[in-house]
DNA sequence: GAGGATTGACTGACTGTTCAGTCTAAGCGC
DNA sequence: GCGCTTAGACTGAACAGTCAGTCAATCCTC
């Protein structure tokens, strides 16, 4: 009943939320775009949300969500611990493979940015990044015991992989002109190759491995 | 006569600026603030740099020219090729062991997320990053004659290691509880010298190198 | 017709910028 | 030295626009 229709509100609202803090940036999302956006009245925003901050907040947590399910949907389906670590790695440096998650750069920007001093923001920051390691921590582990990996220690390597990745998101958000999503993922396939210790050619295919290049 | 003082004021405002960016935040950063950290009033500041957003710029830019003269200062003091690399890498991971350049961590998160929408603050950004990218492929080349290090390509050591210090420096900047400064500051001097071949004994006193520890 | 969903109109607070003028110190003719 | 002028630093007060959030009223739906 209203629930889920309730339900499909807000989400339409998380949506335009999302959209507005992509085109504006999140300090300058005013929540008549966002209304405007999502077809309603700003004071349905209001009603539905209470507060500026936490609708921007549920947004930013959602954004996080849908990026991350996506990751595990991708990974799952691969069975060499490489071409999983690949695929994350796809996930972070090329521009979308799928239009779905529009410009999930400029949204993390934005993220770390906010959770300096937005509490709410800081959580959804810190359970995001720990979700990543963790994605990184299993994989290397299952590419250990599948033969596939040298032995490192999964932990260390989670961190520090993690954090190359996002060094490299800031220059593709910021569209460096020394640092494209072609060299990144080149770059951060070859530290993994040489840190974990496993073949790659970077000759192949860089982008159309399943889905179209837009 | 008139210019000094006028520069010193300039000055003043700046600092003031940065120090309410730290505070505040880049966007909810007021040009009353400002006034009132520098003891003038808020139509001086007007008056001196002609709209907020060229003083906020202005303000990144003078930021990031102290912290690269003073990274500059540090490594043409070391004659090895690791040492400069330390204290490049100590200098992003390690908390202020100088007083002066407060914060720079979060100053950076702001950087990059005004850095998406704003021309001249995305100009300061890149011209820094290059700089920094700079610094590093001229470590590496002299490392590497002087027979410290292995053959690499500096060019691509450099963008992938200042990515990689980008990203220790948002844990750090969030305060992560998995990443703190000291593991930062490890991992990637780990990373460097399996990169680049050279020995690093990690039970090295961590931060007291030269100075205090605040 | 009751209760929640939805809205238009409003407001209260905030803040960047302007403006009209004040104050200071330097130049300058004498 | 001494008035007079001028330029430029500096400010208080007002202006103007913006926007999050409120509220009373309407609309649906059961």
């Amino acid at each position: 009943m209203a629930t889920v229709e309730e339900e499909s509100r807000r989400l339409e609202m998380l949506h335009a939320a999302l959209d507005v803090i992509v085109e504006r940036g999140f300090p300058d999302t005013r929540i008549s775009d966002v209304a405007e956006g999502a077809g309603v009245s700003p004071a349905l925003v209001i009603y539905y949300f209470k507060t500026k901050d936490r609708l921007l907040a549920e947004a930013m947590r959602h954004s996080e969500d849908v990026w991350y399910a996506e990751m595990q949907r991708r990974t799952e389906a691969i069975s060499s611990a490489a071409g999983r670590l690949e695929e994350v790695v796809a996930m972070t440096c090329l521009p979308n493979r799928d239009p779905s998650s529009g410009e999930s750069w400029a949204v993390w920007l934005d993220l770390w940015a906010q959770a300096l001093r937005d509490p709410d923001v800081r959580t959804v920051r810190e359970e995001f990044d720990e979700h990543f390691r963790e994605t990184l921590r299993q994989i290397v582990r299952r590419g250990e015991a599948q033969g596939e990996f040298h032995d490192v220690d999964a932990d260390d390597f989670a961190v520090a992989y993690s954090a190359l990745l996002d060094g490299f998101a800031i220059q593709i958000a910021l569209a460096d002109p020394v640092v494209g999503p072609e060299r990144a993922f080149d770059l951060a396939m070859r530290v993994a190759a040489n840190e974990l210790g496993f073949e790659w050619r970077a000759s192949r295919a860089k982008r159309g491995s399943t889905r179209r290049v837009r």
